[in-house]
RNA sequence: GGCCCGUUCGUCUAGGGGUUAGGACGUUAGAUUUUCAUUCUAGAAACAGGGGUUCGAUUCCCCUACGGGCUACCA
């Protein structure tokens, strides 16, 4: 599978827009081959349709690669020797090949306007630029050589089309599934070069991928049946040895529904499938990423990692350096696989519950920034984290399950507790406050004895004082341990809750 | 329509000629948590159908069905 010749991958994405969960998935499996056999990871942006060109893009992807922690080794930013990395500036190198390819006999020159075109294919209901159309469209094998000579002399638009040949099998062994073949007659005359002189994917990436010495390609099975064109390219290129070894990976699907996974499914299912945020410049269209919903990055690669590989075993978490040491390609699914967003959730939730309290930190302080609460000290942040965290599927649901830790209540549940107050349930709380302002040390234990010492001394049941505490405090139905979260916010504090909670009980 | 790829619980998947077809998410029920969530335990839940090959097929082969992808001067 992996033969003496260096292993260089490359992620070849094109900058229209945010980076989808499936693309993501790519580069990672990219990135987890290369560094398993000790080779490249390249960054390639394929640009080469300026009509699809979105400002910022090509940086988002950059940005999404690193929160992932996948960047690659040679990138437009970063560039190796087999620069540059953006196809725009390589567009000058293009059109000799395409060029050699019409020397060779293996391409021509084709005249027909977009609008001839599409006429065809009003006309003829399966239209294909073929063998058996070719010769009745304008071409340099259809027209005569002096009206081609004089048409190319006056610079008449034209693009130059891959001469696919008839009657020939094209198989190939693809790393993932094995032997697959096309017939030739089947396949269209690809267009290879632009009439704006820019290439087509086609051309471009066969080009890119021999240029920087590209060893195995990684992509989604929406490449496969274009996988004909690309090694009829690498022969007629005479780079047929140096040929890349093939893996179609298969695609991301809907949840619900068919069909390959889309933007639009996020919107319409709640949950993300960019990896980041991304603002669309023309509308002005926010679409939600996995990062800004509160993901781990950790979690986000795993998650991406076992849809559609597993190791074998049972075990369901990675970390990306488990991933590089595991990885196989003869582990890797032929079917696809459809997203599932709970079990994106419990990916997340595993990782923030094994990770570490300096990498939480970080993120819990930018939850609580966004609830405009800053300068929470170290020590009480660590403490609030290691109650709350095995509450937590999403970072972002911190402040939910603790933003009591930092600023009281401003509502209360009365529902809850009303119905049932009495005044000997009164007359407790403000025994209790007594109790408390003389107490020491103030801790969950220590707390917790008194309060129970105290129920009993006032002779009433224990059920009916929890949740009274609980709704002062905490203003709901809802957190950790009354004690860890009374001792957490220290006695002047608690104290200060149940005043201002009994006042509002009483209130009404 | 044509071509290509695929098909094990609802979902992600393990397995592979003879298994009680395993795990995880979700779900259901219990337990714990005097809140809610977590956690724990238990349960329900799958080899698309039909033909072969074989002593024996979920596993190998063929067909059908179904699903997906591609079919642009997009990638």
């Amino acid at each position: 599978m992996v033969d003496d010749k260096k292993v260089r991958v490359r992620f070849a994405p094109s900058p229209t827009g945010g980076l989808h969960l499936g693309g993501v998935r790519t580069a990672l499996f990219n990135y987890l081959f290369a560094k398993k056999h000790n080779g490249d990871f390249i960054l390639r942006i394929e640009d080469t349709d300026q009509t699809r060109f979105v400002a910022g893009a090509e940086e988002y992807i950059i940005e999404c690669l690193s929160w992932c922690g996948i960047l690659p080794q040679e990138s437009p930013q970063n560039p190796g020797e087999f620069g540059p990395y953006r196809q725009s500036e390589r567009k000058a190198s293009y059109r000799a090949y395409a060029e050699r390819l019409v020397e060779d006999g293996n391409a021509y020159y084709a005249f027909d306007t977009p609008e001839e075109l599409n006429a065809e294919r009003n006309k003829t209901p399966n239209f294909t630029y073929g063998h058996k159309t070719r010769s009745s469209m304008r071409n340099s094998l259809s027209l005569p050589e002096d009206e081609v000579r004089s048409l190319l002399e006056n610079n008449t638009p034209h693009v130059i089309r891959l001469k696919v040949p008839e009657d020939e099998t094209i198989s190939f062994s693809d790393m993932i599934r094995g032997q697959v073949s096309f017939e030739t007659n089947i396949v269209d005359d690809k267009i290879l070069l632009k009439a704006d002189n820019m290439p087509t994917y086609h051309l471009a990436v066969v080009v890119d991928d021999h240029k920087m010495q590209i060893s195995h390609i990684f992509r989604g099975e929406e490449w496969l049946p274009s996988a004909p064109i690309h090694i009829l390219l690498w022969e007629y290129l005479g780079w047929k040895k140096e040929m890349p070894q093939w893996a179609h990976l298969p695609l991301i699907l809907k949840p619900d529904g068919h069909g390959k996974l889309s933007k639009r499914d996020g919107d319409r299912l709640g949950f993300p499938v960019f990896a980041m945020n991304w603002t669309d410049p023309a509308s002005g269209e926010l679409i939600k990423g996995f990062r800004e919903m509160g993901f781990l990055p950790e979690a986000f690669v795993n998650m991406l990692a076992l849809l559609g590989w597993n190791d074998g075993s049972d075990q369901e978490l990675f970390s990306l350096e488990e991933l590089v040491e595991k990885f196989s390609i003869e582990r890797i699914n032929n079917s696809g696989a459809k997203f599932d967003f709970e079990k994106a959730k419990w990916f997340n939730h595993e990782w923030i519950k094994k990770s570490d309290i300096e990498e939480l930190r970080p993120y819990f302080t930018a939850v609580l920034a966004e609830h405009q609460i800053f300068q929470v000290e170290n020590h009480y942040l660590d403490i609030v984290i290691n109650l709350v965290k095995e509450r937590l599927m999403l970072l972002t649901d911190f402040w939910d399950q603790a933003s009591f830790f930092f600023k009281e209540p401003e509502t209360y549940d009365l529902a809850s507790v009303l119905p049932k107050w009495t005044v000997e349930k009164t007359s407790f709380f403000t025994d209790i406050i007594e109790k408390f302002e003389g107490y020491e040390p103030w801790n969950s234990e220590g707390i917790e004895s008194l309060y129970k010492l105290a129920i009993q001394a006032s002779g009433l049941k224990m059920g009916e004082l929890m949740l009274p505490f609980r709704i002062m405090l905490v203003g709901g139905k809802f957190g950790p341990h009354i004690f860890d979260i009374a001792a957490t916010l220290g006695k002047e504090e608690s104290i200060k809750r149940i005043k201002k909670g009994l006042s509002a009980i009483l209130a009404q």
